[in-house]
DNA sequence: TCCTCCATGTAACATGTTACATGATTTC
DNA sequence: GAAATCATGTAACATGTTACATGGAGGA
């Protein structure tokens, strides 16, 4: 039911049509929090609709259709973070493999951690300058806790592959 | 596909029954990599044997039946593992909760950080304690790598929502 | 006019979840 | 002898993926 929240959390900040929730998964979501196709998107946001979580705000051209939460919505939202999960699903790929690395040879370990060094360190710093763009904006400090914990993420996924780097050099 | 190269990597360090596969995924994977349940292993196990990626190799009391990778497997294993997919699968309802933190209002937000911040810290002292009890077992460096990123992560995410929540209050 | 992007959807298939079924072995 | 744990599986259902289908609007 995760992709259902998801949709919802994004629609409590603000209305949106199925594409812009696409375009929005693509950019926030999709790398640090939960993956969705916009196949899926179109019949959970009509689901959405039909409980009466969201409702349909304005047609536009292209058959553009805007959705934006309703109260029963916020209420089932509010309800759905509050509730402390402590057996929460995670699934990620890059993490798996990196717990995977033992069973490869050394000479292969190190071409691994080395992309891993080199791809982190980029995503770090793009978060960082998102960041500060953003901090002009004189948006509330909460808006910027997501990207910030992504930016010390790739930071720590970073410092972690030089120094399993060096201790694979020193073996 | 990802689960069948989680069970083909944990294959890979040794040969295991579906039931143990079961265990190392609750106590290894679920947390940080990947999620998977008992009735999911079996038949992908079955099918690995099927695939020729994993050979049977003991059958025991209970009708315990021990599988091992084959060379086959382990050549499959390498190939996933060094291609880089720049578009790995990311799900984690943990994260998704704290990137719609900004839906809620502050004192919920508080909250759930505190919530955070608490199960966060002491997921890090299981890790720290984990690995300084398996530092003295003469194990190559490489088999605590994943430990290490595991400790280092909720270390972080400690931190993070350490600084949330003081942010959160100077407002 | 052509190309790109906007925009919504469906169908077939693969993967994942929940609930159930069954029984052996070990430990107290 | 009762309870816990080991052990493998299936069936019905929910969720997610890949591929396809369709067309409008805006800019070069």
């Amino acid at each position: 039911m995760s992709l259902r929240y998801a949709l919802l959390g994004l629609l409590a900040e603000e209305p949106a049509s199925g594409y812009d929730l696409a375009g929005k998964f693509e950019r926030n979501l999709r790398r640090y929090a939960w993956h969705a196709q916009q196949s899926q998107i179109y019949p959970e946001l009509n689901r959405l609709a039909a409980d009466g979580l969201a409702t349909l705000v304005e047609q536009g051209p292209r058959g553009r259709r805007t959705y934006a939460i309703t109260d029963a919505g916020r209420i089932e939202l509010r309800r759905w973070i509050l509730d402390p999960n402590d057996e929460p699903i995670v699934r990620n790929e890059h993490t798996l493999k990196l717990f995977l690395l033992s069973t490869l040879d050394s000479q292969e370990a190190r071409q691994v951690l080395q992309q891993q060094a080199e791809s982190s360190l980029k995503e770090h710093e793009r978060l960082r300058a998102a960041i500060d763009e953003a901090s002009h904006t004189g948006q509330p400090p909460v808006a910027l806790f997501a990207a910030e914990l992504g930016a010390r993420y790739f930071q720590t996924v970073h410092e972690w592959a030089l120094w399993a780097l060096e201790r694979l050099d020193n073996t």
